[in-house]
DNA sequence: AGTATAACAAACATAGTGTTGGTTATTCAA
DNA sequence: TTGAATAACCAACACTATGTTTGTTATACT
């Protein structure tokens, strides 16, 4: 069991992580100072690295919350026994997730933002990749007649997840999270995308063999 | 006309853009310091200042010749005179991008990497949008009967395009750029996954009107 | 060969980091 | 309620990196 701590050491760690999360919403990660910090929760520089040993640290301890609520949203099986994606269970997870992303809109939209160390959107690109490299691990993906890299496919679909939330966080979209989960779904597993009445189709044919360069 | 510069001066600048570029791919960009790049330069650190305000401003002067170079294959036309996508435009301007990356990869790797400062991804990123939104503007994008916005395809083929590109330039792929060309038009255009034989394919219906949250 | 000036070297002020030792204030538990 | 334990405070310190300045030396241009 955890034994009882100090309320002085429970009410000043929360002093300096609700800061924390206070200031990198507002002014990114980049120029953060631990005076700023210390500043804004209230408390002596000197203290915060009795909490702390430095920035970094920090950030772990606030972002290793978050991270754990994405793992457990991704963590749903969803795969059936004999080793099929079962589409239902796939849109359980993606609108789970879209859910917690909703409800942490400020957090995720650090998560997936520009203006700060990369870490931050690596952070939740590397947990995406761990759980795809899980998923596909087993299978096979297959693009018409060319069997496609396991890596690649992670790359791709990270790529996509990130790209689709880091849109849905900062335009404000009417799109509830159950929408932005069919729409996944349909973008990666069966993406037709309709130009002027005219549909971009490409003509597998080209594609059958590397021509290596 | 670009007046006769002191020998110095190209040399110098030269000694320091390179022990710059080689100093950020082997150790990234993060820990970087002036008198870092001045040693690998072998110049002194003053003279750094007189060529460059600081580090950003050095960063800026390296990454905007690439930038013109990725802008410049970019720039090519893709539409024809209706308005409609040239299919085999978009095939020649991916593919001379690719051969650009393929060329410099070292450089691309850096723009497309996660332990630098984000800026250097999000240079790459802010270069496609800029793109993408000319070539979007004037076009209605649907799935099925939903129209999609087009900051949404924005962000969407950005990031397909970023994460095919990081996939390709880490994992020595065989893939010829003219090859990569082609697998990225497939998976915008017309992208099926065929996972273990089963298509992953998802009832459109279930795809009408957004839900709002 | 003479002049202009780039590059150098050393020093300085400034700002941030991380640590330390002594003091004050608060929590906890008897 | 009081005493012991210790968290938080404060001031100071060493250290590192930045960016600037000044006077000197070396080198490129004409």
């Amino acid at each position: 069991m955890a034994k009882k701590q100090d309320l002085r050491v429970i009410r000043t760690r929360k002093m300096i992580v609700d800061a924390f999360i206070k200031l990198v919403q507002e002014n990114g990660f980049e120029n953060l100072t631990v005076q700023e910090i210390a500043d804004e929760a209230m408390i002596n520089r000197a203290t915060f690295y009795a909490h702390f040993k430095d920035k970094q640290d920090l950030y772990h301890y606030v972002f290793s919350f978050a991270l754990d609520s994405i793992k457990e949203v991704l963590s749903i099986e969803i795969l059936t026994t004999d080793h099929k994606v079962d589409i239902s269970n796939v849109e359980n997870m993606l609108s789970r997730f879209f859910r917690l992303a909703q409800d942490n809109r400020g957090f995720f939209k650090i998560l997936t933002s520009s203006n700060n160390t990369t870490t931050l959107t690596e952070t939740l690109r590397s947990v995406l990749q761990e759980r795809y490299a899980e998923i596909f691990d087993n299978l096979e993906i297959k693009q018409g007649q060319t069997l496609i890299p396991t890596s690649f496919i992670i790359d791709y679909m990270t790529s996509i997840f990130v790209g689709i939330l880091h849109w849905w966080l900062n335009n404000n979209s009417d799109f509830s999270p159950e929408h932005m989960a069919k729409l996944v779904i349909q973008l990666i597993a069966n993406g037709h995308l309709t130009v002027m009445g005219v549909e971009m189709t490409y003509d597998p044919s080209h594609l059958d063999k590397p021509d290596n360069a």
